[in-house]
DNA sequence: TTTTGAGTTGTTCGA
DNA sequence: GTCGAACAACTCAAA
């Protein structure tokens, strides 16, 4: 007998509930299946997709060249697979989008009625999201009481599972496509080279950041995380996200690494992941709709320009275009600086939050459906225990608190690198000799800045004004 | 039901 | 330069 394990964001075979249930079942056929044919709004983006590429080959060679691999949709391929082979089980891990629920539903449905055992598990979080909820049931909308009173009171995750080895697979055509290089993932230009320098795609990459964070990061981690010259976060999430790693392995790892403030403090971003994803489960609708209704009469302004110049790191303040660009140009954005970018464009350029979770999904590696619409909510104000709308951040405050030396801004941003730190963060403001000197031609080699820093604040803070209901 | 304390990440202004 | 207060109410969580 046949059992499936079908993999979707859980690409490891270390703790995973799911693949070692299927192979205590039967001999394995691990299927990986690319279903964007009835979620087109939901397809990947380009950076995801490229992650997903190296993290499939590299599943693949962990499974010794037997992962199967389609492209298409679910429910049809998976029941065409019941109807042609001898399969008793099929399982998986679960996801939390609403399409994905209300897909593995039918599945599940479907495989029952034609008495194929169906079972789903719990490989992507360290607690499932209705388990953590308040006393009358219903789901917590403030981070603190939900890590605290709920998490942190709930059972304490399991121990990571050991992973499998002599796995019995099975043999057969299953009318798979040939290799991960027929799903055309990878891009047709050559834009990625520079992007995967950086990058060990696999399970043992996992492995070593987290190692690494544990020796160099963590130990300065509340302080450390908000400096983007350094590498003092984790920079797990993309294998997070596409579950290289397993949650439980990292909050395990988290407490061997002490009890200190640092520790906590990672271990509360972890449950911010968990936050994102119980706000996913419960506002299934929370990537376009506001979570704050009240959002819904928010006068954002429409300038096409504006989104394009804060794309392409072209706003003329030099913290957000060194963001802008680090993404552009490595599929990542530190932390600290994901939050000025954020706040540059709904606040100081009053563009939808949409316009940013959109360009983020496309090109982020860690791209999280979860994490990037809460995110975004959050930066907005109209999220979950979002900021307060008077909190709008000053990109050269921000730059000047959180780069000190410059080295973030000057390495992504080299058109300004001779500039003296008391102007690299308002080139505007610097004497016309000086900027000579740098070799800096405002509106020639780097952009004016596009919107005036005082007259955009107070423009945003009117229009939050302009929404109260009184 | 009512009450009470609290709520990720900031900025500006004036003393 | 440093420091505290104001920003503006509102909603949430739990007793």
């Amino acid at each position: 007998m046949i059992a499936i394990h079908w993999f979707r964001q859980d690409l490891r075979i270390a703790d995973n509930p799911s693949l070692l249930s299927a192979i205590e079942s039967g001999h394995l056929l691990p299927i990986f299946i690319l279903d964007e044919v009835n979620n087109p709004e939901n397809a990947r983006g380009g950076a995801s997709k490229l992650w997903l590429h190296h993290s499939l080959n590299a599943l693949n060679k962990a499974l010794d060249g037997n992962l199967r691999v389609y492209s298409g949709d679910a429910k049809a391929i998976i029941m065409q697979l019941c109807d042609e082979h001898n399969i008793s089980k099929v399982c998986w891990n679960r996801c939390y989008e609403g399409w994905r629920r209300e897909r593995d539903g039918i599945i599940k449905a479907q495989l029952k009625a034609r008495s194929i055992e169906a079972e789903s598990f719990n490989g992507s979080l360290l607690w499932e999201p209705w388990t953590i909820v308040k006393g009358d049931g219903t789901p917590y909308k403030v981070f603190t009481p939900f890590f605290k009173n709920g998490c942190l009171n709930a059972p304490e995750p399991s121990q990571p599972l050991s992973a499998p080895t002599n796995i019995q697979y099975a043999s057969g055509d299953f009318g798979s496509l040939n290799s991960v290089n027929d799903l055309n993932l990878q891009p047709t230009i050559d834009w990625d080279k520079v992007m995967l320098e950086h990058w060990q795609i696999d399970e043992q990459g996992a492995l070593d950041r987290l190692k690494r964070f544990a020796e160099e990061g963590v130990s300065n981690y509340k302080e450390g995380r908000n400096l983007p010259a350094h590498e003092w976060t984790s920079k797990l999430s993309p294998y997070m996200h596409w579950g290289l790693i397993s949650p439980r392995t990292v909050w395990h790892s988290a407490n061997m690494m002490g009890d200190d403030e640092n520790v906590y403090t990672f271990k509360s971003e972890l449950g911010w992941r968990e936050f994102s994803y119980s706000l996913l489960y419960f506002n299934p609708d929370m990537q376009w709709a506001n979570i704050n209704k009240k959002f819904d009469a928010f006068p954002w302004e429409k300038d096409t320009t504006l989104i394009d110049a804060w794309q392409r790191g072209q706003t003329g303040y030099p913290i957000i275009d060194a963001g802008m660009r680090e993404l552009w140009q490595t599929g990542y954005m530190h932390n600290r600086v994901r939050m000025i970018v954020g706040s540059f464009l709904v606040k100081n350029l009053l563009q939808h939050w949409h316009h940013g979770e959109k360009w983020f999904w496309d090109t982020l590696f860690d791209a999280d459906f979860a994490s990037n619409s809460a995110s975004w909510q959050w930066v907005a104000g109209c999220g979950a225990d979002a900021a307060p709308y008077f909190r709008i951040f000053n990109p050269v405050t921000q730059g000047e608190k959180f780069d000190p030396d410059g080295e973030y801004t000057r390495r992504w941003v080299p058109e300004l690198a001779e500039l003296p730190k008391k102007y690299l963060y308002q080139p505007w403001e610097a004497p016309p000799m000086m900027l000579q000197a740098a070799g800096v031609k405002l509106g020639e080699n780097y952009p004016q800045p596009i919107v005036d820093l005082k007259a955009s604040r107070e423009r945003a803070l009117a229009a939050f004004k302009s929404m109260r209901t009184d």
